[in-house]
RNA sequence: GCUGGCGUAGCUCAAUCGGUAGAGCACCGGUUUUGUAAACCGGAUGUUAGGGGUUCAAGUCCCCUCGCUAGCUCCA
């Protein structure tokens, strides 16, 4: 049951496949039907040998995920990697008895006393939220759970599994609530199943980032800068300059498909005035993400102590700093808005920036390129009338498609609405977000998903997720309209009759940030980039030092014509730098020996086609490689 | 931050019951001058993440710190 593989996207111009994380009952065909009740009958039997072996083990909850399953469990025992195997044993001696899966309907009352006469605190707390009603149980061998089903009808069919991993969790996600251990497995309906998932698990493993990152020599994480502070190494370098050269290209021209929406560059500082911060309600909101900047000066002379905080001489009275290292970039795009008076004829007005952040992230979160604690946003901010809010959403969401479908990488879209805690009125809301639903209806009608209550407290966003190696959702692009900075920098224009408006601001990424994406682009292309954003687009390796002036020479032409080129003139033999050429995945290696120096020629070796026989000039070369980096051309490693 | 796991040479990994750390690749020196995925010979390579403890003796056992990692939570 891959993600959205029903989904794909075929003849679209973007798939939009919804992906929930915990599979849903809807939509499922026949064999995701039976891998579903296959992995939610595993689940029972996995907590049903939990609690065979560590009597006085809670259940909470067990339900079927991507590929598998977990249960959540209430436990004094800390559970190992060793416990696995055994709770796996005491699975498979389980299932032998083939025992049914009987479903059993009691009324809320009965079910309520049941779990709490088994001492089952959870499942009676989640069987007060039910409505009232008929409650279904299954029970399988001598384990009752509280389940809507369907199941197996047997324990006996259940035979292709494996416990993977242990990890924490808390009671209904509630970090203030109890905390669990849960239990992951993967389940199939084969042999040959469970074995090609576990494969293509170790296959995803090789495409890892973080893997390719260091075998490439793209970028560091030294341990003695700090975690989640990613260093760009010279190859790395290259490939992100690259990216941010095209993305500013496309900014300034409108080349994803909009040439009347141009953006204008910005560039602004690192460091605010924590006053600024104050305003923005950054301090307030996202206060637990920021890094706060101390001058010497202010640790000297003691400014910083609690002490200090009351002494009204000090304008600094939350002893946090005069500075703060800023998060996002939008309190300084605001700033450069608000500089002159603005006319409605101003806007719509686009301000981009590659503008870096520094966000504090809890240690646990780091992965990576696609968490980290530094990294560079290209962030804009689309300062709107009312009247044109909706096309430069439209705008904005085309942008985003232009970049993914470029890369042919696997996305899907979703709106995320008004939260619990937010500001501004419910009027402002709905116009907000009706204005964000239009565009998807518009655009992607029936492809993107809701996720209610998921909005930041400024307001509705569209999200783009995509999905690295192993499956995991990473955010990307968003679109993301904010009614509290305006209102909190008093920010306005003149309308055509004269009178002072405010203006609509949409905050916006496309790629999300450059270390995520080029994360995701690593593992999406195995680490063997596209020519366009290689490293080193060809490598010349002649095959004894007879022939080095002539290799020099044709690297020095290709340089000439604008090519990322180098020479291989180590001391090994012609198959060792073949080999590693290929292991550094050059696109193309061009092999000189005597043969091509009396003729004046080169054979060249593609990465992914193996020898050309019809490319045995620079000449030739040149033109192939112009032609593919023009068109931005990618094949994914087969 | 929380719950598990992990940390030995630049990389991948070994080291029996606690007995003084080793291999391949990479690197350096030499030989070889090479025709499409690893030439040959030789050499150096470590505060076993850091600190503390137990012990005659710690890579190995215990504690603390740091880092990485699978998830939870949070998010670009």
């Amino acid at each position: 049951m891959p993600f959205g593989s029903s989904l794909a996207n075929v003849g679209l111009p973007y798939s939009l496949a919804p992906m929930p994380i915990i599979a849903k009952k809807i939509e499922r065909d026949e064999r995701e039907e039976c891998l579903y009740r296959i992995r939610h009958s595993t689940a029972h039997l996995m907590a049903e040998a939990v609690q065979v072996l560590f009597p006085g083990t809670k259940l909470a909850f067990g339900p079927p995920v991507q590929d598998g399953f977990y249960y959540d469990f209430d436990s004094d025992h800390r559970f190992t990697d060793e416990d696995l195997k055994t709770i796996e044993s005491k699975m498979r001696e389980l299932a032998k008895k083939k025992s049914p899966f009987v479903k059993k309907s009691i009324s809320k009352a009965e079910a309520l006393r049941l779990f709490e006469q088994q001492g089952e605190k959870l499942k009676a707390e989640h069987v007060q939220t039910l409505s009232d009603g008929e409650i279904t149980l299954y029970e399988s061998g001598g384990f009752v759970d509280l389940c809507a089903g369907p199941h197996v009808e047997s324990t006996a069919q259940l035979e292709h599994f494996k416990l993977t991993n242990v990890s924490g969790s808390y009671w209904r996600g509630d970090e203030k609530r109890e905390r669990l251990q849960r239990i992951y497995g993967t389940a199939w309906d084969s042999k040959q199943a469970l074995k090609a998932h576990l494969a293509r698990i170790e296959e995803a493993k090789k495409r890892d980032h973080r893997v390719l990152g260091k075998e490439l020599g793209l970028f560091e994480f030294p341990e003695l800068a700090g975690p989640g502070l990613p260093f760009y190494l010279p190859k790395g370098a290259r490939v992100l300059q690259q990216l941010k050269d095209w993305m500013w290209q496309l900014h300034i021209t409108g080349g994803y498909g909009h040439p009347d929406k141009t953006y204008e560059p910005l560039a602004t500082p690192h460091i605010l005035r924590t006053d600024a911060w104050k305003i923005s309600g950054h301090l307030e909101n996202y206060r637990e993400n920021m890094f706060m900047v101390y001058s010497l000066d202010e640790l000297d002379q003691g400014l910083l102590t609690r002490e200090s905080r009351e002494d009204s001489q000090t304008n600094d009275k939350d002893g946090l700093g005069n500075y703060g290292l800023k998060p996002m970039n939008c309190p300084g795009h605001v700033m450069l808005f608000n500089v002159g008076t603005k006319s409605y004829r101003d806007l719509p007005a686009r301000y981009f920036e590659f503008g870096t952040v520094y966000r504090y992230e809890r240690a646990g979160t780091l992965h990576g390129m696609l968490r980290v604690r530094s990294f560079t946003q290209d962030d804009a901010h689309l300062f709107c009338t009312p009247d044109n809010v909706a096309r430069e959403i439209e705008g904005v969401f085309d942008f985003c498609c232009h970049i993914l479908d470029t890369f042919g990488f696997d996305y899907h879209v979703g709106l995320k609405t008004r939260p619990e805690s937010r500001l501004g009125t419910d009027e402002i809301w709905d116009m907000a977000e009706n204005g964000l639903r239009a565009v998807l209806e518009k655009r992607a009608a029936g492809k993107y998903y809701v996720q209610e209550g998921d909005a930041t407290f400024y307001g509705p966003k569209i999200d783009f997720t995509i999905r690295d190696c192993l499956g995991r959702e990473w955010q990307g692009g968003t679109i993301q309209l904010d009614f509290n900075l305006p209102e909190r920098f008093e920010l306005e224009y003149t309308d055509a009759d004269n009178t002072r408006k405010r203006p609509v601001m949409i905050h916006r990424a496309i790629l999300g940030s450059f270390e995520r994406f080029f994360g995701l682009l690593i593992e999406e292309f195995g680490g063997a980039f596209p020519l366009w954003l290689a490293p080193i687009h060809v490598r010349v390796l002649p095959i004894g030092d007879t022939q080095l002036s002539y290799a020099q020479s044709v690297v020095g032409e290709l340089k000439r014509r604008g090519f990322r080129a180098e020479l291989d003139d180590s001391n090994d033999k012609l198959g060792k730098k073949i080999r590693n050429g290929k292991m550094d995945k050059v696109p193309y290696l061009v092999v000189v020996g005597q043969k091509e120096v009396d003729d004046k020629t080169i054979t060249t070796e593609s990465y992914h086609d193996g020898k050309l026989e019809d490319v045995t000039t620079v000449d030739a070369l040149s033109d192939r490689m112009n032609d593919e980096i023009e068109r931005r051309v990618f094949r994914r490693r087969a």
